[in-house]
DNA sequence: TGAGCGTCTGACGACCAGTCAGATCGGCGG
DNA sequence: CCGCCGATCTGACTGGTCGTCAGACGCTCA
């Protein structure tokens, strides 16, 4: 995932000065390399004198554009949570019917590719919403929104036909199934290893998705 | 969750030698340190410095009973491991029928409150066995084993009587359950703060699992 | 070419990790 | 009650990272 181009991040710096062409081009060069060394050392042993060394560059440089890793590792999170939107829009194929099962699986299939693309990155903005952090739960949830309240919707449809109990509740049920997606996808090597293929954890999801969105039984 | 007196760990030098009364004492101190730290600075803040000051020790006391503050959170680990134990108790009522889904909730209840009781710990846990470190990826899979296990085989039983798709494959569900389990109860207080409350989460999180499980309809 | 601004860096004080030799403690035999 | 000895603790030190300057560098345009 090296040298991504920024999708609508705008060059600024610390002081919200705009970048020159240098400077933006430094500042990209230091964001692929925390995304590098996220994704090989862990959030744990990020320094900033390897990302420096990684591009080549003192460290004194790297906060002239961060306040310190924490917020380059930010500015990655939301670069990443922009390309969640394609997977979202899968949700606008039918639900119902026969092909609904179809919809859930490359949903799935699309989701888990998504959290392979950008696995190191995705959980440390994870950790660092759970660990209480507002801006990494802003991040998250600006994110997942889409896909959280199509679900949603999709349930109180099922409700409204009976399909699906009254007792759910449409948000809850939709964030239960973001949550069990993004489980699955974070964990899917883990069980592959347990003798689980991935095949296994793409019909299982999408058959516990669909389930759950319509009602529909096995 | 401080003070918890420690469940099987046998008090043990560095070296493998056997602790003293005082040495325990010390040992078990650093670790209560460690867990109270871990909850109020997250992982990454976590020094070797603070927790000795927290004790009211020297660190160098620290290194003689952890090779390093990893070390320290897998020993935690370990013992918060053991403590989901009587969870797993609550699976062996009956599945099937009118209780069926009390059985669901009440299994969710207390998964949740546990996690509740723990949260810091084991989301540390969880981050660094995404991180891949397979020390922390065997503690947290002989903690879920019982539950895992305990799920795919009722799982199973339902496929048997026909309740249940056969495409699905009992050990992926059980996974996905249990990825479920774990995600709302790390998120339930991000949920709550999106106006669904916690009774929402349980009730709607038991009859996903309940569903998946038994192949009952609402 | 050279002025001027944007970009980069060497060097530095503060702080933490991890180690070691030696000080201290606590229980036991006398 | 004393003195001994292993178990436990610590002060002090080395090496390395963090984060911050003042100033060097280099690109651009007059």
């Amino acid at each position: 995932m090296p040298s991504s181009p920024a999708p609508t991040a705008e060059a600024v710096a610390l002081d919200g000065r705009p970048l020159g062409k240098r400077g933006a081009a430094t500042r990209r060069r230091l964001l692929d390399a925390t995304a590098r060394l996220l994704e090989s050392d862990g959030v744990r042993d990020l320094r900033v004198v390897d990302i420096a060394r990684e591009v080549g560059t003192s460290p004194a440089t790297f906060y002239q554009y961060f306040r310190d890793v924490e917020e380059a590792v930010l500015a990655l999170t939301a670069e990443v949570g922009e390309e969640l939107a394609p997977v979202d829009q899968l949700l606008n194929r039918p639900w119902t019917g026969p092909s609904g099962l179809a919809t859930a699986r490359e949903m799935v299939d699309a989701f888990i590719r998504y959290w392979d693309a950008h696995r190191a990155v995705l959980r440390t903005r994870n950790l660092a919403a759970q660990e209480g952090d507002p801006r990494f739960r802003q991040v998250r949830n600006n994110s997942l929104r889409p896909i959280t309240d199509h679900l949603a919707t999709t349930v109180t449809e099922s409700q409204a036909e009976g399909r699906v109990s009254a007792e759910i509740s449409p948000m809850a049920a939709a964030a239960a199934l973001v949550a069990l997606l993004e489980r699955m996808a974070a964990f899917h090597g883990d069980l592959e290893s347990l003798g689980i293929t991935r095949d296994d954890v793409v019909e299982t999801t999408a058959r516990i998705v669909h389930q759950t969105v319509t009602g529909a039984a096995a």
